[in-house]
DNA sequence: ATTTTTCCTCTACTATTGTAGAATCATTAT
DNA sequence: ATAATGATTCTACAATAGTAGAGGAAAAAT
């Protein structure tokens, strides 16, 4: 079940994102306010959105009253461990050197790839 | 127009993919072989696939006679990179600390890891 | 109480993706 | 010549994604 995590669409995986964002449990209006920096959406197409998370098991809808909030039920680091595995199997097929050499030639700043690496450091053992 | 390289779905990136495991101009039943060893596809279907592809100018199409030969006219490397900008972008929203833990977490053993930490070093400067 | 405002759910429509049969055109075997 | 083959292009259809208006119910304002 945990495992199905399937890989979200670009629009919901932005919606994903500003929910986790914000407080455990949050009003539409606080996503509705978060996504809005990001790209504004109409308060219906977010509705939306948060539904087809919802029946995806991506979010849990609760009614407060006429209102509702919103909590995400997947965390954001395990959605993002989850794939990124994906992503280094689907595009390198697990090569770690190929992987290395798309980092290095991907235009993100050096510092931060050097940063990666001091990181990956201390994670190790 | 180089930059407009969006992310392909699953279907075409597995052709592509497969087309890159090839020499430069491909027969289609060279596409079709590589293909079937991962996930056999319909001739019509692969065929469907390699013409989106071309109309997304990932592909150039030459007639050869009756048949065709296909190549691909953006390399591996290139789209590998650009890619994995996209995702860092995406996902993480840059951020190398969110990533390397994401990587940890990711169930990529670690040795593959440590190597990525090696090949990074090399790759710098 | 009525009107207005808020929020959510339904419904809808287009584009894209996954998949492949039907039709067509040329080539080769009989 | 004719039929069988092989290859490509058309057509098609369901599922998913992107986006949002219409409708309905409830709450707030007057």
């Amino acid at each position: 079940m945990a495992d199905k995590l399937k890989k979200l669409p670009d629009g919901e995986l932005e919606v994903m994102q500003a929910l986790w964002s914000l407080e455990a449990p949050a009003p539409r209006a606080a996503v509705e306010a978060a996504m809005a920096q990001v790209r504004p959406l109409a308060q219906t197409t977010l509705l939306t959105l948060l539904t087809r998370l919802a029946e995806k098991g991506f979010v849990r809808i609760e009614k407060q009253g006429r209102s509702s909030v919103y909590t995400p039920l997947v965390s954001r680091a395990d959605y993002q461990a989850r794939q990124s595995r994906r992503f280094v199997d689907q595009l390198f097929g697990g090569s770690m050197s190929a992987f290395a050499s798309a980092l290095t030639a991907s235009g993100i700043p050096r510092e931060d790839l050097n940063e990666l690496r001091r990181l990956l450091e201390e994670g190790r053992l």
